[in-house]
RNA sequence: GGAGAGGUAGCGAAGUGGCCGUAACGCGCCCGACUCGAAAUCGGGUUGUCGGUGAUGAGCCGGCACGUGGGUUCAAAUCCCACCCUCUCCGCCA
């Protein structure tokens, strides 16, 4: 959410960044409704004020034993023209609110302008695509012949998007998960948390989920529970209504969680296998940033989550997202997209992105210097490092042989008991 | 699921209708004094948010906030109602 002063004395910045976005908010009514919550207020405040200022009196004329009925008397009604302002202004803050709530973040200068994306920019390329002297077969029919995947059950106790993992190809899930968690608690020095993958309304709002993606999301019926989306959520709203000392910062957090989407309007896109499923499992990096330092923190984010990349030998490349591209939430993003021979093309594995303070004003996440007067916002940063199941899609495909095995990448054989090809059973 | 206790500032905690949200007291933290320096000690300071004014700063003025939402009252941390959460014991349970 933006500053609501921010968007009252920048409205030509809030239209700006809509426009670049592509995004429809009637920042009309908005102002409309913004001037009249503040007419309310002002309105309503003076009347409370009078009467504190009379109970004041009451309350020393009893002290000296005085009859107080005619300040009393003369209170008549006040009360209740209050209560009836106060309802008005309620009504048109929620209104104002809605609104607010409903405006995307603010593009960072850096982000390519575009309608959608057509317009993103390719940043870098890593590693060479592999020409294979064969037809290399997808990630499906190599995890099915090797006996790993079993599409037809998963579908008879859940339904279609989901998947059973069995024998090497569950390992092979569980061992890059552990890797990558490795990596990132080791090496990049991130702290491991394990968190609730159920959420409630609040925490779904505070991460910008909520209120205008409850389609994508999954409800427990009957209750204020949701099925989280990604680890950003849960992790980024473990320090909501807090005031983090400045010592602290960077935070850096690594969660290892499955994910539910709902896939709303996916309809037939990725319909086979595991690129798009209603459960995966993602390692996700979390991080809580001093707001001068966060781009720079962003391109160390992006970085990280390519290491992984690197470390299994897998082509890749870093592309920056366009204005009309964008996430709700995010002001610049970094998608990381993997080479999938079978596909002929790089997908998505991994999205870097900086919210700023977008998030932590929703979610109330400050941070105080030492001896410094009044907190100030945090800015949120957080990326996929990466999601387990599209990776296992890129390893089955790039290290497949002619004989239809796969080369286990040599970083993932200590977590698989040493197995170096998956055969056939 | 049953019974009980409790939710007040960074933490602990006092507070049964007005002089208590400028929230006692203690701890922590910050500034100062003392000291060669530190500890101890002493003095002072230390919530957030919204509106107005200022420059989107500082400051000042005002509103709101004692778990949340209602109610009673001229006036509510305090009285009443509903709900949420935490803890203890019992039951159940991986």
């Amino acid at each position: 959410m933006l500053d609501i002063r921010f968007v009252r004395k920048n409205p030509e910045a809030v239209r700006e960044a809509l426009k670049k976005r592509r995004a429809a908010v009637d920042m009309a009514e908005y102002e409309a409704l913004d001037e009249q919550r503040r007419a309310l207020i002002a309105e309503v405040e003076e009347l409370k004020a009078r009467r504190n200022q009379a109970s004041k009196e009451v309350a020393e004329a009893k002290r000296r034993g005085e009859n107080a009925q005619a300040v009393i008397d003369s209170l008549g009604g006040l009360s209740e023209r209050i209560k009836a302002l106060d309802e008005q202004a309620t009504a048109i803050d929620a209104k104002v609110q809605d609104i607010l709530m409903a405006i995307p973040n603010i593009p960072h200068d850096s982000v390519p302008v575009g309608a959608d994306e057509s317009a993103n920019q390719v940043v870098r390329l890593w590693g060479e695509p592999a020409s294979f002297s064969f037809a290399p077969k997808d990630h499906v029919d190599l995890a099915v012949s090797l006996g790993g995947l079993d599409a037809e059950r998963a579908a008879k106790i859940a339904g279609a998007r989901f998947a059973v993992l069995t024998g090497w190809a569950a390992a092979l899930e569980r061992a890059l998960a552990q890797f990558m968690l490795d990596v990132h608690i080791l090496e990049h020095g991130y702290k491991e948390v394990m968190p609730p993958v159920i959420v409630n309304t609040k925490t779904m709002t505070g991460t910008g989920q909520l209120p205008k993606f409850a389609a994508d999301l999954f409800k427990l019926a009957e209750t204020d529970y949701w099925l989280i989306p990604t680890a950003e959520v849960p992790v980024t709203n473990l320090y909501a209504d807090e005031t983090l000392p400045a010592e602290t910062l960077p935070l850096d957090h690594c969660a290892y969680t499955p994910c539910f989407r709902s896939e709303a309007g996916s309809y037939g896109r990725d319909t086979r296998g595991l690129i798009r499923l209603h459960q995966f499992n993602k390692v996700e990096l979390v991080r809580f940033v001093r707001p001068e330092e966060s781009y720079e923190r962003l391109e160390e984010l992006t970085r990280q989550a390519e290491t992984i990349l690197q470390k299994l030998g897998l082509p890749y490349r870093v592309v920056a997202l366009c204005s009309g591209d964008l996430g709700f939430s995010s002001a610049k993003t970094y998608d990381i997209e993997v080479w999938l021979p079978a596909q002929n093309a790089y997908r998505e594995i991994s999205s870097c992105s900086n919210f700023e303070d977008f998030q932590a004003r929703r979610a109330g996440i400050r941070f105080k210097e030492k001896g410094g007067k009044g907190a100030n916002l945090v800015h949120t940063l957080n990326g996929s490092g990466l999601a387990v199941g599209r990776t296992m899609v890129a390893v089955l495909e790039n290290c497949q042989q002619a004989d239809g095995s796969v080369v286990v990448p040599e970083v993932l054989r200590p977590y698989m008991r040493g197995l170096e090809v998956i055969r056939p059973a």
